[in-house]
DNA sequence: GTCTATACATGGATAGAC
DNA sequence: GTCTATCCATGTATAGAC
């Protein structure tokens, strides 16, 4: 038997997959944990301190179980195809939807928002180290702003999540058109050095900032 | 004095914008409209009911206030600065907000999900009129699903907004960075035809799918 | 650490007067 | 259509026995 502090918490984790913030009370959270109301007081002091253990927990449990993958990437199709695969099996597991619940809760929840934000940030941080391994040798590396960019996909991930929730096959169908997107920025790096050279002048006057 | 339902649907939004979703009470949302709690149930039957007419009143509004300025792009930077500006916006005003409470809340309320779902498509539909036609000039037009990038597009926005609920220096960055990709897009328009060939070659055999 | 019991607030929803 | 009053379920939180 494990132990009951860490039992609320799964349990916790659990009720936001499955009934949402809304539904995340001490009673719900303690029934599903199989464990006394009064104990999520005892142990956390309020509700809200035990999601924000779970948010912090479960990200930790999901970004380390893909560390090992993320770092066998080396191209940007690669990246999108560890994307899809992650996508899958956490959208499977409902685990996205957990931080995208609290995302959302954080927005009018002053206590809550720092640990959400921390927990996207454990996402950015593994996003961006790939991104700027795989970007390095791209034409434009130097043009594209990798911390940005891992901020951008991070958050997009998570309303693809969410909007995927409402409408399954809206949410492949976009999928799909960001891949083909993303082939495209693959490409140029196979195009000729003409071609480059005329990007890089052009991105150079338009898009830097 | 308006209608007193139309009092109670606008403290609906005043509501999920301020308090969120669990904030979202009959006897919340009354007081916010200066109205009784039982009206809640006269005028709507519950309030989950209350929520989803909100829901589509509140983006049936938003959508008709940015109609023309959509009707007005011409080009892919445009669609950009208007998004920006809309983003800015509706961000000010917490607009955005209700949606993405409404959609992480319709994560596990299946009577809440066609709802946001129609809300949703409602952007989309937007989206998806003008990326058509700022995108039919492109060389790689017939390699675009119009549709899926808007839905990709939407969706995305939506998850940028709650990021930049909890972090708003990352949202900004990663808006930023977004903006620089799409610059890339555009620039392709423009360079020369052997390039445009060579990336049209490319991107059929390795994106279409 | 864990349980029962309980206080007390808030929520959904309805009945009936006006 | 609107109000008061009320029922009852659920929620947070604490006290005190074990």
């Amino acid at each position: 038997m494990v132990d009951t502090k860490d039992r609320l918490v799964e349990g916790a984790l659990r009720v936001l997959r499955e009934e949402g913030l809304t539904g995340a009370s001490a009673r719900v959270i303690a029934a599903a944990a199989g464990a006394n109301q009064a104990l999520v007081f005892y142990h956390f002091g309020s509700v809200d301190k035990l999601l924000a253990e779970a948010c912090r927990c479960g990200t930790e449990a999901r970004v380390a179980r893909y560390r090992e993958r993320f770092a066998a990437v080396s191209s940007l199709r690669e990246l999108l195809a560890v994307g899809r695969e992650l996508h899958a099996v956490e959208r499977a597991e409902g685990n996205v939807a957990v931080l995208a619940q609290l995302l959302a809760g954080a927005q009018t929840d002053p206590r809550l928002a720092p640990v959400v934000a921390d927990g996207l940030n454990l996402w950015i941080v593994e996003i961006e180290t790939v991104l700027r391994r795989v970007t390095a040798t791209l034409p434009i590396a130097d043009l594209i702003d990798v911390a940005g960019l891992a901020r951008a996909v991070a958050s997009a991930f998570v309303g693809l999540e969410l909007y995927e929730g409402v409408d399954a096959a809206g949410g492949t169908r976009a999928l799909d058109a960001l891949e083909q997107l993303a082939v495209l920025v693959e490409v140029i790096d196979e195009l000729g050095p003409v071609a480059r050279r005329a990007l890089r002048a052009k991105l150079r006057r338009t898009g830097a900032r």
